[in-house]
DNA sequence: AACAACCGACTGACTGGTCGGTTTTGTCCG
DNA sequence: CGGACAAAACCGACCAGTCAGTCGGTTGTT
């Protein structure tokens, strides 16, 4: 197995991997065709399935490609911060930005895969849940450091997700008012739903 | 067309209704079997189709029928509430058993539909709205007497639902820690995310 | 030569919806 | 009462479209 083989092949990879992410975005993991992937690839379906075993397997690959994007930038955001509880706030500042910019891969992420069925259901606890540790971490350091009144940083991470998640929902199906609005309002929301009382520590 | 006809002709709806909800909640939209909800009910497909036109209006109905339940149910539980703020908190504690005791409503009500396809979105979109209705306005009459912080009290009920929704679906997907344990310190932070800093006034 | 990469016509399983026909129910009238 | 008639309710074999995945063969690379 030459060397250079290696390296074309996961440029395809890469290729195949950036159109099924346009057409999974598209039309959800159920009603997007392999057929239309290889259009957008120029590759055939053969082909296609010279590099992926499945349909599947294909759509997993896309979303965990998506997810290791998101995360790094969220994580990368929280350096920046100068106390835990503002790192978890970048986070959720970094998350929300990126997808408000990226209408489809809003879609993709959060309601795309269920079509598939209840296979799903495991992928999108991972996915969540890798999330949910970004965020949930910086509000345990800030349980520590006293930011924070909330004594149950798991359940305070699963809240401040789900409601990054339906403030997205809600844009994505009901109307065209981007969540740029209402960050600021849904930040400092979240802020009070965890921090002390005395509310030393903002921002 | 004899009156007598109608009443039986809704009692068979019904039944179709009770075997479709059981199907899809097992199954979701795209899984589910025309033809298993006709063994569950005894109906063949045909007579399925003499009563609902599509297997969508079929789903649909299922939906509306179970909102219906669990909206009306909520309402109810706020009115008993002395306080605006107190019956938002009743509205969500009502929610947040009923669907913990009830695992296949919960998923049918939460994720199932997406299986559906693009198409679901505005059910979704519908439903929700629906229940953050009941709580935005108990929010906002807590806004108008004083009771809360926080003036945004749409945005307010989209995070109230986002996180209630997202602590379910943990529930669903990841193990079998029933969110029973955990209502009580959900109910804490989403009072507090909202509620006025002198916190007079609770329960 | 040997193997990777790719092609694309084809297959096979699946399933929503149809439709001509049958059974049941209610009504009307002699 | 009964039997004739109509409409409702129901039946289930069948149709028609859909697509993921396959495979024998071709092209390109080392």
């Amino acid at each position: 197995m030459p060397a250079s083989y290696t390296k074309h092949r996961s440029q395809t990879r890469e290729r195949i991997l950036e159109a099924a992410e346009s057409v999974f975005a598209d039309n959800g993991y159920h009603d997007a065709l392999v057929d239309e992937i290889g259009q957008r690839t120029s590759i055939s379906k053969g082909g296609l399935y010279f590099h992926f075993p499945s349909k599947e397997d294909l759509f997993f690959a896309v979303m965990d490609r998506l997810a290791d994007k998101l995360v790094t930038r969220a994580e990368k955001a929280a350096l920046n911060a100068e106390s835990p509880l503002g790192a978890a706030e970048a986070a959720m500042d970094d998350v929300l930005s990126t997808l408000s910019s990226q209408k489809r891969l809003a879609r993709l992420l959060i309601t795309q895969g269920y079509t598939m069925g209840n296979a799903f259901e495991s992928k999108r606890a991972e996915i969540f849940n890798r999330f949910a540790r970004v965020i949930g971490e910086q509000l345990h350091a800030a349980k520590e450091a006293g930011q924070i009144r909330e004594k149950n940083t798991d359940l305070a991470s699963l809240v401040w997700l789900g409601a990054m998640n339906e403030v997205i929902v809600h844009w994505l199906f009901s109307d065209g008012t981007p969540p740029k609005d209402v960050i600021s309002d849904l930040k400092s929301l979240l802020l009070a739903s965890v921090r002390s009382v005395d509310g030393k520590a903002l921002r």
